[in-house]
DNA sequence: AGAAATTTTGACCAGTTGGAAAAATGTTAG
DNA sequence: CTAACATTTTTCCAACTGGTCAAAATTTCT
């Protein structure tokens, strides 16, 4: 899985060797941001590839640093080179992640027509929670949490972007395009049942049993959803 | 993993004092369950309560005893006279939790209609998002982690029941009384969008703003579900 | 190559963790 | 009232936690 690097230019690590001489010059010129290494580069990502396995799986307080050390196949010192401390890698793999998530609903174009696009939206968000779990998880662990450590991300910018694609889906509804209904909820339903196949994985696999429980899930779920977003649960004469 | 306990009669609690005399006996007979006193009932009720108020909030591994101990009015030591680990404690919570949590599903009825069934099954489980968050989330966050504690009364009693409802919607759906489509996926998008709100409840908060996001979201949602498991989002012609 | 910088390691630390042991204190049935 | 039991407190511990530090090993740059 490629990891969720989405920008490029990411805050510099600080080793901690950089002291006393910076101290002073910090306050008249940012300090010298130093371009990263290739080692630094890379190193980064295997830490983060496993700091999202394990922030994902036992959520932040859970996650040790040892453990992700150990799955990223260094030592805790030389981890904490990378990051002096836990919240940083944590920090930083909210931040990306952020961002992917929500490209989804970007996407949605209010020039469009309100089912493609919706149906499109769908596809999207659970082709996510197939070929992105632990980002659906870590997210999903914050959220439990009371996102303590991006509450002002959500507050902001998710929130922004969900009243912009609301307006979007009232406009359409105003235009008799969709049917006139909460456009917030119709949006936390999307999630909600997208996310849920990530989140609630084992649950999922273990009730379908190892017959559906299969690759297969996927696809049935977005037939269903399809229907229960176009046409609910009544049935249409034919 | 012991038993899945559910009826009244609890695993006793054993006083570590309680040794060289039973050895021989409790192969003989069962160790007597000498009743359990009036404290001990209250003090494993507040346990219990403490180690919800925990527990969903930071996951198993991400809870310590000391943070219960200390929510719940007693001392470390004293928390563990009552549940000698910290499993215990766990592990009560999700057996009694399941029960709960799967009741709003078991009273789905088969010979009542689909709609007003489904209907009012929405309803209860919304209710119980909104009065026992705590639950949900804890529920939630076994879930994230892959259920370890509870992956067999996962594949054996909720899929059991699973299946048995299935089988009524399959019953619905055969006369023509619900579309026909997948009551695997049904079930979980309900499951799914009325858990979000309270496992999602920051986020749902955040995004509804300080307007909306008050205590009328939940019957905004009890409608917007309405209207999407019934209709979906199709306009209808009036 | 050789100096300078970067990266890695190993030893270490103070605070926290889940839990044990035993002594001290309460409660209650006969 | 008192013996038997139930409860609570105090003290303690070994393993683990996030994190530091200086020295050693390696890479990079000239």
């Amino acid at each position: 899985m490629p990891p969720t690097k989405v920008k490029s230019a990411e805050v510099p690590i600080a080793p901690k060797r950089q002291h006393k001489a910076d101290a002073k010059a910090a306050t008249h010129a940012p300090p010298k941001p130093r371009p990263l290494t290739r080692i630094q580069r890379e190193k980064q990502d295997i830490i983060l590839e496993a700091a999202l396995d394990v922030f994902s799986l036992h959520g932040f307080r859970g996650a040790t640093i040892d453990q992700i050390a150990e799955v990223a196949g260094m030592s805790k010192p030389n981890l904490l080179y990378y990051f002096p401390r836990k919240e940083e890698i944590h920090r930083r793999l909210m931040g990306e992640l952020l961002v992917t998530w929500l490209a989804p609903l970007r996407e949605m174009d209010a020039d469009g027509d309100p089912f493609p696009e919706i149906r499109s939206y769908i596809r999207r968000k659970l082709e996510m929670a197939r070929d992105f779990p632990r980002e659906s998880r870590l997210f999903a662990n914050e959220m439990l949490q009371g996102a303590p450590r991006i509450i002002e991300m959500i507050e902001v910018d998710l929130k922004n972007l969900v009243d912009e694609k609301a307006r979007v889906l009232l406009t359409w509804m105003d235009q008799g395009k969709l049917t006139r209904t909460d456009p917030y909820h119709l949006i936390f339903s999307i999630w909600a049942t997208t996310q849920h196949y990530a989140d609630f994985d084992v649950q999922v696999r273990a009730v379908l049993g190892p017959g559906r429980g299969g690759e297969g899930r996927f696809e049935d779920a977005a037939r269903y959803l399809e229907q229960l977003f176009l046409f609910g649960l009544t049935p249409r004469p034919r």
